[in-house]
DNA sequence: AAAATATATGTTCATTTGTTCATATGTATT
DNA sequence: AATACATATGAACAAATGAACATATATTTT
C-alpha cells in the first residue's frame, strides 16, 4: 500500500478541485430527494403552478413551496407570476440532461 | 388554476413511473455527499484501495470502507482482494458520465 | 376597501445520515 | 501457530433534512 506516484498525483487532483467537488455534491443533493425529482420530471413536460403540483403530488402546498425554494436556490427552476398564480419551470435544459443521465443508469 | 388535460396526463406518468423516480433519487442520494464523490471521482482515474483513499482523504479508514459499502450497494464501485489489500474500482461508465452531467452544470 | 385566493415563511418534530470509536474478521508474514 | 496488517462492522452521537402546522404576504375579485 506505498503511496505511488500516480496515487499521489490523484490526490493532489482532488485537493485542487475540492470546492468544484463539494459544489457537484450539493448540485446532487438537489435530485437526492424524490418529491424534487417529480417537480423537475413533471416540469420537463410543461410549466405549472404550485397549486397543481401540490394536488398532483398529494403533498401540503407548503412542502411544495418549500421544495421549490431549494430547487430555485440551486438555479433548477424559474419563476414568473401568471394572474393569480405563480408558475414555475425548468431553468435550463441541464436538469433534463442529468435526469436521462441518471435514468440510463437505472434501467439496464 | 383549473386541472387542464395537460396537467392531469403529466399526473398520471408521474404516478405511472413512481418507483422508477423514487430510485432514481435514491441514486442521486449516493453522490449527494462529497466524501462520496472525491471517492468516485479518484477512482475515475485510478483503481485503489482503502488505505490509499483514506490517507489522501484525510478521513478514518472506518469512514472510507462505510462509504465504500454504501458506493458498492449502489453498484457503482466494485472490488478485488490482491495481496493484502482490497482494490476498488468504477463498476461500469456510468459513473463517469454521472459526474461530467453533473460538472457541466456547474462549470458554466 | 374587504374578502377570497395563491404562495411564502417560520417553527417544530421525527427521521435520516455521516462520522468516530471500539472491535471483529480475514489474509499474509514470520 | 502466532503476530502484524488491512478492511469490515456495530453502536453511539451530532448534524442535516423533509414534512406539517400555523401564519404572513401579495394579488385579484367583488
Amino acid at each position: 500500500m506505498e503511496n505511488s506516484n500516480a496515487i499521489t498525483k490523484i490526490k493532489e487532483a482532488i485537493t485542487r478541485n475540492n470546492e468544484v467537488l463539494d459544489a457537484l455534491a450539493d448540485l446532487y443533493k438537489v435530485f437526492a430527494d424524490s418529491t424534487r425529482v417529480k417537480i423537475l420530471c413533471a416540469l420537463t413536460q410543461s410549466e405549472m403552478c404550485v397549486g397543481e403540483i401540490s394536488e398532483f403530488l398529494d403533498i401540503t402546498q407548503s412542502a411544495v413551496s418549500h421544495q421549490l425554494r431549494t430547487l430555485k436556490a440551486s438555479s433548477l427552476v424559474k419563476s414568473q407570476r401568471k394572474g393569480k398564480n405563480i408558475v414555475y419551470s425548468l431553468a435550463d435544459e441541464h436538469v433534463r440532461t442529468i435526469i436521462d443521465c441518471g435514468m440510463e443508469h437505472i434501467t439496464e
